[in-house]
DNA sequence: CTAGGTGCAAATAATTTGCAGAGGC
DNA sequence: GCCTCTGCAAATTATTTGCACCTAG
């Protein structure tokens, strides 16, 4: 089910092999959702009465330590425990009435939080969001909709569907400015350019359909990752009317600028997250993105290059210092 | 010390007048911060042996209901209690360290969770964000800086600072304009425009220095409402050299626009809190605003009257409409 | 053999409840 | 006198601990 392999016994320090303690572990893991200790004491009595309570206690303990678990207070008065090896983190919408828990993540809260965090000099270490009130299914009464799928999976999903909005944004941008651009080598290299973001937008795509595959009903499962910004903005550069006159030289600035910032976008967001296929995706998706601005930074220093041939010598405080950083 | 006054007994509805349970509210109003039933208990019985855990309990949980304390769970594994009558509502920065806890607000937060809350249908009653850590005193060591002020003073202080930056924002691009409009006409419309940002300015500035009176050490605390995108953009009409041609009529339009985004802005902002003297800042600037925006209105329609008289008539289906909604 | 794991029962800790008496209206 | 408030002690609930025993390395 999770994504749960051996690791059992190889996080923790120090531990003994004990036949007890693996057989609740592999009953929490075997779970899903939130749990209080009690209700896996119920579940481990099912199939073995002879398990104590202060076992459990220990066990559930030993597990947040080991990192395979995360207490979490829906200010019930108890805990309950969640699973966290390679989950990410996440915060809560908790519904007061059927007292299901939803999870989502939500990067711009994040943020927030971390600047609130820095104003007040404060070293911030676990964030807590909750949200209290009534779920759409016990507002409306209507079915209770299949529970939350694993939130890795929602979570690849979610990092697929920024970086594929993100990736057409792009192709858009190029594609336009390939139009409107009337000087005949500028306008080559924004067709390079689009080119470059079509090919990688089907690798995403193609990325993402094999997502789907692995669960059917995953594209039908609300929005877990919240995140605006990406895909706005990046692209927005200059009105089209600028986009006239943009030979190649300026038309690989352009592009330098905007694979730019679209790598540091996305190296910030995927450093920001735990370890996950989402933050995979994330890194993934920003290295590949350097590489594309480290291709055009070598093609706009060949460029400067010929024209220096061809005009005796270069400029020395050109432009190129800084594109190139 | 709060701003309390004789309610505690209007607000409970159905309750007895009793001598303990008035000894047990003023103690606990006389308080500031987060206390825990048991620090309650320990307060009480310095001035009275003769009174029992339970009543302090049943009395908190009276409290709640009334509207004059707030339960909040910081994790501890018991509940602590704030004030909640007139207090804004806020979120929590929580050192692990020295186990005291930081008040803070951001609207911006608030907008993001309200945001997450209607994409899932979630019907939120309530919202909890705690950041845990390490303070900065904690960390560097240095003498716990004095606790934190009244919530309310510094609510009042950080809404006045904020409307403050909006109105010298408002004030600097009519200025601008009023340099860079080449029509006379369109010129005094900003000056007229900037006068009056300048006297609204100076009536806030006064208000906020009179804040400072009644705390000397206010402006010293730290930030308190985190609030982005006031006295950003809404004043950002345009770029430079449009503003060159702009003649009263338009002029009048651009400074309805800012008007009534700044107006609609304040509002939503000012109906999210919670009763206390910085919503009432926010209401009041928010009015301030309409007011304005309502004499631009006149103004504008008296100018369109005159056009028409000038030109026969006026064109039916003009901006007027759309600038007057 | 020995450190750590386990069960059981007792201990804590925060909070709630049953009940009989007290006090305000 | 009635209804609610109070105090006290006992109950509840979640979690932890002491201690003797057990078991894997």
């Amino acid at each position: 089910m999770t994504a749960l392999p051996d690791l059992t016994r190889l996080k923790p320090e120090g531990g003994k092999r004990s036949s007890k303690r693996e057989q609740i572990v592999n009953v929490f893991l075997r779970q899903e959702g939130h749990l209080s200790a009690d209700d896996l004491v119920d579940l481990i009595r099912q199939e073995d009465h002879r398990i104590s309570r202060a076992t459990v206690y220990r066990t559930l303990q030993w597990m947040v330590d080991a990192g395979i678990a995360r207490k979490v207070d829906f200010g019930e008065g108890r805990f309950r425990f969640e699973h966290s090896y390679r989950q990410p983190r996440h915060f809560h919408l908790i519904c007061k009435s059927c007292h299901r828990s939803f999870e989502f993540l939500s990067s711009d809260i994040e943020a927030l939080v971390e600047e609130v965090a820095s104003a007040r000099s404060f070293a911030a270490s676990q964030s807590v969001v909750q949200i209290y009130g009534t779920c759409d299914e016990c507002r409306t009464g209507r079915q209770p909709t299949q529970a939350d799928g694993h939130k890795d999976l929602l979570f690849a999903r979610d990092a697929l569907r920024i970086a594929i909005a993100t990736e057409r944004s792009g192709l858009e941008f190029y594609t336009r400015a390939a139009r409107l651009t009337r000087d005949p080598r500028g306008r080559k290299v924004f067709d390079d350019l689009a080119l470059e973001e079509k090919e990688h937008l089907t690798k995403l795509e193609a990325r993402y359909n094999e997502l789907l595959q692995r669960d059917p009903q995953l594209e039908s499962q609300p929005t877990f990752l919240f995140f605006k910004g990406a895909a706005n903005g990046l692209f927005a550069e200059g009105a089209d009317r600028l986009l006239k006159g943009v030979n190649d030289q300026q038309a690989l600035l352009i592009g330098i600028r905007c694979e730019r910032g679209s790598h540091q976008f996305f190296k910030k967001y995927g450093e920001r997250f735990d370890d996950s296929e989402g933050k995979q995706i994330f890194l993934e998706f920003a290295d590949e993105e350097r590489q594309h601005l480290e291709l055009l930074i070598r093609e706009y220093r060949a460029l400067l290059k010929r024209q220096g041939r061809r005009r005796r010598a270069g400029r020395p405080g050109s432009p190129a210092a800084r594109a190139a950083r």
